[in-house]
DNA sequence: TTGACACCCATAAATTCCCATGATATCCCA
DNA sequence: TGGGATATCATGGGAATTTATGGGTGTCAA
């Protein structure tokens, strides 16, 4: 498995395109849908972006519940309704739509930071202002690794 | 297998035809039906949406309860008597059909949304009600997402 | 003959594709 | 170890397609 990490800053041009990061692109190659799929959730101010891998999985997690009922419609309206699915072109650039540029605050510049299993795109002074934020809260914050399979580097 | 999602606003033209979004027709480009199954179910102001495959997929969840049985009367008339098959002109379009603008109040305008793996279509202003009541309980709303079986682009 | 409907064609706008550029970063070999 | 050759990457812009939308025409049936 591949981990997003690090953040990358990059320019949104007058078409509104931005490139994604070689290294994040690098991840998403082996996906069915060369491209990420952006959604707004939870975090003021930010993107959520992912593979379609991992929206189905996200599917295949709403689909415990039953088909129909009222959480499964609470649920789809907020990830799935307000997903953008955000094709590369032919340079790994992707056009971030008007509704997430918005509650992003994003004009001319985009920062995409790793998240492990997803990455965030922030409007670049934003994420300053929040990763002060983090590691300020930083000293306190404990960590139980956990042991990992692999006899090796680790 | 493909997630529907997105929103996406188009206009009932005067014929009565909508473009149904092109990420969700090449969805189901694959379907034997070229052309989508509408009907209404549960969720007042709107109309669900699908392939002719996950209708085929209904119907054996159905057929989990005894055939004749009251459960399986009810859910057949609810779903497969009120469905309507509605297939694609030449351009994607489909037109749909005057009973259900008339529960969903449809009138020139109408908004798909995925929702995983069906869609639903919406009179515009409704959906906007119906998507802010979401937002508002989403803080009671978790996910424990699945564990993937990719070992590859999450 | 009058709708309803499938089929065909037209158009404008949006989007994708394609190629070009400069700047780094990387590689290779003397 | 230096330094030129070679990728890779982010960025820019024009051309070619696709998409949503509009309207016409023919056909079949009431």
């Amino acid at each position: 498995m591949s981990v997003y990490f690090g953040t990358f800053e990059n320019k949104v041009d007058r078409k509104g395109r931005v490139s994604v990061p070689a290294p994040f692109r690098q991840i998403l190659a082996t996906s069915a849908f060369q491209g990420i799929i952006a959604f707004r959730y939870h975090t003021p101010n930010a993107m959520e972006a992912c593979s379609l891998e991992f929206m189905e999985r996200l599917d295949q997690s709403v689909a415990d519940f039953d088909l129909f009922s009222e959480e499964h419609d609470d649920l789809a309206f907020n990830i799935f309704a307000e997903s953008h699915q955000l094709p590369f072109d032919g340079e790994g650039r992707v056009i971030l739509p008007p509704a997430l540029l918005e509650v992003t605050g994003i004009e001319d510049r985009a920062a995409f930071v790793g998240k492990g299993a997803t990455f965030q795109i922030w409007e670049p002074a934003a994420l300053k202002a929040r990763k002060a934020a983090a590691r300020q809260r930083a000293p306190n914050l404990t960590l139980r690794l956990r042991r990992g399979q692999d006899g090796g580097a680790s």
